[in-house]
DNA sequence: AACTATCTCAACCGCCGCGAT
DNA sequence: TATCGCGGCGGTTGAGATAGT
């Protein structure tokens, strides 16, 4: 739905339009578009629910660019919304303000993910506010389906130490490999696409969602990788310790401070394998191009019970292939 | 081409904590 | 102190998209 929405939403003036909305005219005023929704909603009762209308949402970015944001049940009924205070911030939040990236999770995305994960748990509000641009709802979604899926093939469950084990031994190095090659190849090869920034009146919207350091996920997510390295206990320790002495500065999701990130020397690149955390294996590269029955067997992890599936769906390749869509 | 299975993600629901009264 | 309303969070759902047969 991306392009048409994109397109259709460059038309508008907006951020991005739902995918059951038609379409819409530039032309169109406030005033045409509140008495379209009191229309729509007189045939509909008092409160409207399911998929936002192109109105809908053109009421909802005037309102807030106007007016900011907060006090969600007064904003839906002064703008003009049949809506609920709740689903008015959940559609601001989560669509169309406009920081919210769209797009892949980047393999730095999906380090951190991983790694917050195994730290905070189902924490995804906190664990959104240290990616910027990502909203608690995508990373819950992420989770879900990607993450959850591999462990239903590992019979195992997705917060057991066993998954963990897996996770740390054998995606984590994946993904820092992958951000190798990328980095190699010159960066840039998959750019999520950053919603357009659009005028904002209002001095707390401007200030609120301007100036998103994207630098900052590729430098947290390297000094994850850079952490991952073994140690003697052979646990797998949290990676994160090093990160959260600058967490300050450094987590803080629209910040610009960069100033105050820890001097951890970076030195991901390089020809030798990858050292994995907990563990005195180091994945060479060719491992890594593998089938998760032979990572796994890599890696000298108890035996996995794997489930119903074709070895192939085991591959990490999904990892990959989001950078490729 | 038609049908089915699976995946994705926007949106809703229920609960909880907090501040105002 | 009790009650109420609101905002925020995590869990869940379901429609549409996509892949597979």
């Amino acid at each position: 739905m991306d392009m048409d929405k994109e397109f259709y939403m460059a038309g508008m003036g907006m951020v991005a339009a739902p995918a059951m909305s038609p379409a819409g005219s530039s032309a169109m005023t406030t005033e045409v578009a509140i008495a379209a929704v009191a229309t729509a909603s007189e045939d509909e009762g008092d409160l409207r629910r399911g998929p936002w209308t192109a109105q809908e949402d053109m009421l909802l970015v005037d309102y807030i660019s106007r007016h900011g944001e907060g006090r969600w049940n007064s904003l839906a009924r002064c703008a003009g919304l049949r809506r609920t205070g709740k689903s008015c911030r959940l559609r601001w939040l989560n669509y169309l303000r406009p920081d919210v990236r769209r797009g892949n999770i980047t393999p730095e995305e999906q380090l951190l993910i991983l790694e917050l994960h195994s730290r905070w748990g189902n924490r995804w509000s906190k664990i959104a506010q240290c990616i910027p641009g990502r909203t608690d709802n995508e990373i819950k979604n992420y989770w879900r389906t990607r993450v959850q899926k591999h462990a239903r093939q590992l019979r195992c469950d997705v917060n057991s130490d066993r998954f963990r084990d897996v996770v740390r031994r054998v995606w984590m190095p994946r993904l820092v490999e992958r951000m190798q090659a990328d980095a190699a190849a010159g960066a840039g090869a998959d750019v999520p696409v950053m919603a357009p920034a659009r005028t904002m009146s209002s001095p707390a919207a401007t200030s609120q969602y301007h100036n998103v350091d994207h630098a900052n996920i590729s430098e947290l997510s390297r000094t994850v990788a850079v952490t991952m390295s073994p140690d003697t206990s052979g646990t797998p320790r949290s990676s994160l310790s090093t990160v959260e002495t600058s967490q300050g500065a450094y987590f803080s999701p629209w910040g610009a401070a960069t100033a105050n990130v820890h001097s951890t020397p970076v030195e991901c690149a390089g020809g030798g394998g990858l050292a994995m955390a907990g563990h005195d294996h180091v994945i060479q590269g060719d491992e890594l191009s593998g089938s998760w029955s032979d990572l796994l067997a890599a890696t000298n992890l108890p035996e996995f019970e794997l489930g119903d599936f074709d070895d192939n769906l085991w591959s990490l390749e999904d990892v990959y292939l989001q950078q490729s869509c």
